[in-house]
DNA sequence: TTAAAAATGCAACAAATGTTGCACTTATTT
DNA sequence: AAATAAGTGCAACATTTGTTGCATTTTTAA
């Protein structure tokens, strides 16, 4: 099991086997990538690498997960949020992390992502609560924001496979003549 | 390589190993399932299942193939479709294979069944093409139709999570509630 | 500064992976 | 019916995986 600790050792250990796993995640596809090539890439023992995570999927969840919490820094640095702000620091997130997302969904891997970031939705419901102009349930909210959040996603894999084909702009023009018909604007 | 093979042996073996799998998921998590295991439970041996499929990813995305293509079907034998029909099949389609998707959740597989479902996309939009009231440029009806896909997949994966905890109703009546802001109705 | 705690490297292990050559059986073609 | 093609089982192989005990180093606490 993988416990949460502060000792610099340990830190250091991570951080580097995260960097592995990223750097040769440029290289090679995910699923031919070994622990013992992580471990060596990080100057580290192969036992060092089970001692901190049960599997190369458990490392990349929590770069994932940092990611994610990187994205809500954004949000939360925002003033006076509404959904159009959040598509805005959305792309632009993507843009910035855009050699990582197309390896993500090269390997198939987007669907850990989203959930990663799908643990943070409560959070932006609370950052954004109050900007809405909703005239609906508020038991239907959930679901409506799940919605909006994965309706969001897809179009951001619809970029990827285009390998990145439409610009910020285009991206946020289509968010826009979506809202038109949606609960955000 | 995958070769598409019309042979009876082949076929006889592609589908045991596919049961296999299935029977498996039921009782213990993907990861811990084995090649040989799986080999084993279809009565053939270890190098069969190699000369077949790559890894036990492309034996599952064989499966999550054929699912999508029979949803598909589903939504061809209708008549006059729209979008409100289109989710009426979408949650009576996962309530009938409402235990494999609760194993595809639990296992982190749902972003490979949505990429299987998301390659159909075009015919779905097909089907739909003149149902809609749009006042949208077709280029971004493009972008609205992922984004309405991925909307009403992550509120089928909020379903799975919260273990089923709402009525096919329920789930008619928040998309329902949502469409009302959407371009689908 | 010293003692206890935590992390690491090394080595060994059983098990699973991915691949291949060869003999044999099943299916297709002529 | 015979010849060709395709698929299977068996066996062997190098490699990776996941795990553990022990000695050594690094970090924290007293």
């Amino acid at each position: 099991m993988t416990h949460t600790s502060n000792n610099p050792s340990a830190i250091r250990s991570q951080e580097w086997l995260m960097e592995a796993l990223l750097f040769l995640l440029e290289e090679k596809p995910y699923h031919k990538i070994s622990i013992k090539e992580i471990a060596e890439k990080a100057d580290l023992d192969r036992s060092t690498f089970y001692r901190h995570f049960n599997s190369k999927q458990a490392l990349l969840e929590r770069y994932l997960d940092s990611l994610a919490q990187e994205y809500l820094r954004r949000l939360e640095a925002g003033e006076n949020m509404d959904m159009g702000k959040v598509a805005k620091i959305f792309i632009a997130f993507w843009i910035e992390h855009i050699d990582f997302i197309r390896v993500i969904r090269k390997n198939d891997l987007d669907g850990l992502l989203l959930k990663a970031f799908n643990k943070h939705l409560p959070s932006i419901h609370r950052l954004t609560k109050d900007k809405f102009s909703y005239s609906m349930n508020e038991e239907y909210m959930e679901f409506a924001l799940a919605f909006n959040a994965g309706g969001m996603w897809n179009i951001l894999m619809k970029w990827v496979d285009s390998d990145f084909a439409h610009s910020y702009d285009d991206l946020l023009k289509a968010f826009e003549e979506i809202s038109r018909f949606n609960f955000f604007r």
